[in-house]
DNA sequence: TGGAAACCTGAAGGATTATTCGTATTTTTC
DNA sequence: GAAAAATACGAATAATCCTTCAGGTTTCCA
């Protein structure tokens, strides 16, 4: 697949007065706004600006393109939601095997709390997917992810743990997105997130992990 | 998540000469080229026909529009995936587990041959997502996967047989689109098919099976 | 062979959008 | 309180793209 000439997305400018960091929070705001109710097709900045109550020229004050802006939406997401998956990775009150269903379930539950916002954000992914910045993020979660494999399989030979913790990571991230695309019930997700464990366990089981 | 009204997707005429069958074949092959070498982004109309040879009118003579032009190409990449699928899921020669592994590694292959093509018809999804045609397709192949998990499962109630199902249609299908974005070895697909065969045996074992 | 049907053409219309930049306003600093 | 720095504005620009349609060409059939 070919990517256009990836677009620099670091941020443009620094807010230094109390004032344009409001307007960057008004931004962000109703860019998530504009996401959920338009659409990523209909994402423009303009649209943005007007939601927002404020001119297209401040947006490009602050954020130098329109990948950056969607950028940014993604990069706050994706932190929360590693911050949130890693705490419940390393509490040693949990078992391995509760902790991964424990997991599934929060990580399934939050993506279907704010699916349109993602959805679309999905959608959009080609305009910022090969951002530099993307990349490095990724790679962060997966020592946490080690870390815990190796708890979890401690006699499995290291590449083979890696595959294994590659796998569930991608399998979770890539099916809960798609899962959430629909409109769900308390009930589909309970139920939905149930089964997602009952298979990393039982995988997890099979590689060698008495418990 | 939004979608705009979904556009009329069906074919808008067919064509009754030679030359206009050519020329539709013509249309279909060099879609695909743009798609892989330029990408969604820059996958439009005028360029198709152009890399086809013909005039841009000629291309909506056949097609009602662009959204069409791609439910074409991902309807028929779809419907040849799934014939080799059923084909293997059906194959009693090989037991219920061994039939799982062989579909899990035609089907990454499959990915990994034209990952360029169907990274790029993944990034337009938008555009024909929603095409009324897209649903129905969907539905065939579900009975092929139902008669497969009767058999595999008949202990299991049909609700979890059901679940398990849809949970491996599901991961195969997003977590194959996602590996296939990256350039692929040889060893790292046979790696990672074998990973995931073993993640849906050992889930499908613990649901019942004996094998 | 002649007319009808099918087919092909591609310039032009109409619409949308990302981004810039000259100017106006507000805040800070001294 | 005045100059400087920061911020905000938004009409205009330049590019791209989907789709149409009036008019020409080819194929079919009687």
């Amino acid at each position: 697949m070919i990517q256009r000439p990836s677009p620099s997305i670091s941020t443009r400018k620094q807010p230094k007065q109390a004032r344009a960091t409001e307007l960057v929070a008004a931004i962000l705001q109703a860019a998530a706004q504009v996401l959920a109710s338009e659409g990523a097709q209909r994402f423009t900045t303009t649209r943005v600006a007007e939601k927002a109550g404020v001119a297209v020229g401040s947006l490009y004050q602050y954020f130098p393109n329109k990948a950056a802006l969607l950028f940014r939406l993604q990069s706050d997401e994706w932190r929360q939601t590693t911050e949130l998956l890693c705490g419940i990775l390393e509490d040693v009150q949990l078992s391995p095997l509760e902790r991964i269903r424990t997991l599934v379930h929060a990580f399934i539950r939050s993506e279907c709390e704010e699916a349109a916002v993602r959805g679309a954000l999905n959608d959009a992914a080609p305009l910022y997917r090969d951002a530099p910045e993307a990349r490095e993020a990724r790679a962060t979660a997966n020592r946490t992810v080690e870390a815990f494999m190796r708890e979890t399989l401690p006699d499995a030979p290291d590449s083979g743990r890696a595959l294994a913790g590659e796998l569930i990571v991608k399998t979770l991230s890539t099916v809960g997105a798609d899962f959430s695309e629909k409109e769900r019930t308390a009930d589909e997700i309970e139920a939905y997130s149930d089964a997602l464990a009952d298979m990393f366990c039982a995988y997890l089981r099979s590689l060698g992990h008495r418990g």
